[in-house]
DNA sequence: TGCTTATACCTAACAAAATTAGGTATAAAA
DNA sequence: TTTTATACCTAATTTTGTTAGGTATAAGCA
């Protein structure tokens, strides 16, 4: 049973959800998080996060502090006050995006 | 209040969906069938729909006929058989995907 | 009559976002 | 010592949607 992409366009609202609950993660732990609450049905990949973390960062709504634990490099992030402001702006529009999804996906035409 | 745009990615479905609903349908109008069941909500563009709908054409899901009715040509889009199998699949998809999004926006970290 | 709105199809150029397919490096386990 | 897990990353490509139009008919209004 191979996991299901993360939706497109619904990463970056994800990684403002995370950091809003953690107060800070690194990159490699939100991926491990997600599989994990998730249990193994997302899966979103390095190669999506990592950019999306950088281009978050860019947009002033993340800020980073490096670390090296157990001899290996962690950059954790959390959310700025912009990025606190935005993510429940995100949120927010994603709930009322994916209402409207299950509209249609639970429609029943015939009998409605 | 502007409408949400589509999930990225959740359109093809949509458009399977509507067809496994409504039996034939063309394309403008699918537009207003999503208004309607979304109370404008949701705003699938033509710009989008069009190369969609000749996207699964092409792929064998869907097959056309066209009318002209009141003096305006109508091009009707039905599932094919391969169709009706990959919409069962691909609504199914899209249905996990959106209860795995879910769990992350509704995750209470530091109560669950 | 002329203008606007609704219906109905469409494309081209561009941008955004993820996928594919890698790469580097350390630590621990087999 | 080879593999697995941790931990970061990028380049090229593909997919998908947006922006910004275009064409044409019919109906309603001024």
């Amino acid at each position: 049973m191979e996991p299901n992409p993360v939706i497109k366009g619904s990463l970056t609202t994800i990684i403002l959800k995370l950091l809003e609950e953690s107060g800070r993660m690194y990159g490699y732990e939100m991926t491990r998080a997600v599989r994990e609450v998730t249990k193994n049905k997302m899966d979103i990949t390095e190669a999506a996060l990592y950019p999306a973390l950088h281009k978050l960062v860019d947009e002033g709504m993340l800020e980073t502090t490096s670390e090296v634990v157990e001899g290996r490099m962690r950059k954790y992030y959390s959310l700025t006050k912009k990025g606190k402001k935005e993510t429940v702006f995100k949120i927010n529009a994603l709930k009322e995006a994916l209402e409207s999804l299950n509209i249609i996906l639970n429609s029943n035409l015939s009998n409605g």
